[in-house]
DNA sequence: ACATAGTAGACCTAACGAGTCTATATTCAA
DNA sequence: TTGAATATAGACTCGTTAGGTCTACTATGT
């Protein structure tokens, strides 16, 4: 019931990289460097947001990461679900009797399955751009009006 | 960010109890038994439950357990809590810097604060009354109307 | 050509979840 | 008084996962 460092990790580098002037490529390293990420481990957080379509990578020389959407539009739910796993509460309402055999006659399935539903809502309400926006005001001491490629 | 199986086995067993006659104390092996939990398992999260009040205990022979207040004042929050740890969504939410050297000025914090309390409010409004009931419903071939405190 | 990236994957360790079992203390009832 | 039945406490195993580190390989800008 907790959230690990890979979900941490992955919305610090994608708000890093929201912050970013337009087109600008940051490397691995620069991510890391800035966010306090450990050395190496960002390169397979990196890896499953390219898979999942968030960023885009640019390999050789000169190379690193850029979002693939706007920030606007990556929500903290899409981040858990691709670097961590489908947002599942408990295992049986995705493996239904497969997990337990009870499950036709569970009475309190749908708990769970609410609790989901309601906590999947607020965090595919809450976006990249929402907390890439609050650091720039935070960084800057507050300048308002954060424009940025959408 | 899912439950495990003791919360889950911990709500069988109380929803068990919930379903007892009034004063009828059924033992360990007993509610294992009727709810399909591993032999000897529930003897830990029985005492947790104990421990945390939820449950009260009868030593020796004939003994076993009923529950220690109404179904209806036992969230599915409180069994959670009880059986497995305080409902914290982030680690930085409990330690804060200690689990996270930019703390005091991260903007990710407060959104999984709020998605904590929106998960906290939910289940803290389910009881174990609502399960037991529309368990016995589901026994009986029952009404609909499924009654949910809000 | 070559330095500088990402890509893919191996590898390690500690902790945790789930499950099993046993020794002990306590209590009921014959 | 004795013995069976019960909770209590905790040891123990085993497989999985989270977190982290590192290296060989591939691609690419200059």
């Amino acid at each position: 019931m907790n959230v690990g460092r890979r979900v941490d990790y992955a919305v610090r580098a994608l708000s890093f990289l929201a912050g970013q002037p337009s087109g600008a490529v940051v490397s691995r390293a620069d991510i890391e460097k800035s966010q306090d990420v450990p050395s190496f481990y960002l390169s397979k957080i990196m890896k499953d947001l390219v898979a999942g379509g968030l960023v885009q990578s640019h390999i050789g020389s000169k190379g690193g990461f850029t979002l693939a959407k706007s920030a606007g539009a990556i929500s903290i739910k899409d981040i858990y679900e691709t670097v961590e796993r489908p947002l599942v509460l408990m295992e049986c309402l995705d493996q239904g009797s497969n997990y337990c055999s009870y499950c036709a006659v569970c009475t309190q399935k749908s708990v769970w399955e609410e609790a989901q539903t309601v906590l999947a809502n607020f965090l595919a309400g809450v976006t990249i751009a929402d907390i890439a926006d609050r650091q720039g005001m935070k960084g800057r001491m507050a300048k308002p009006a954060i424009q940025r490629a959408g």
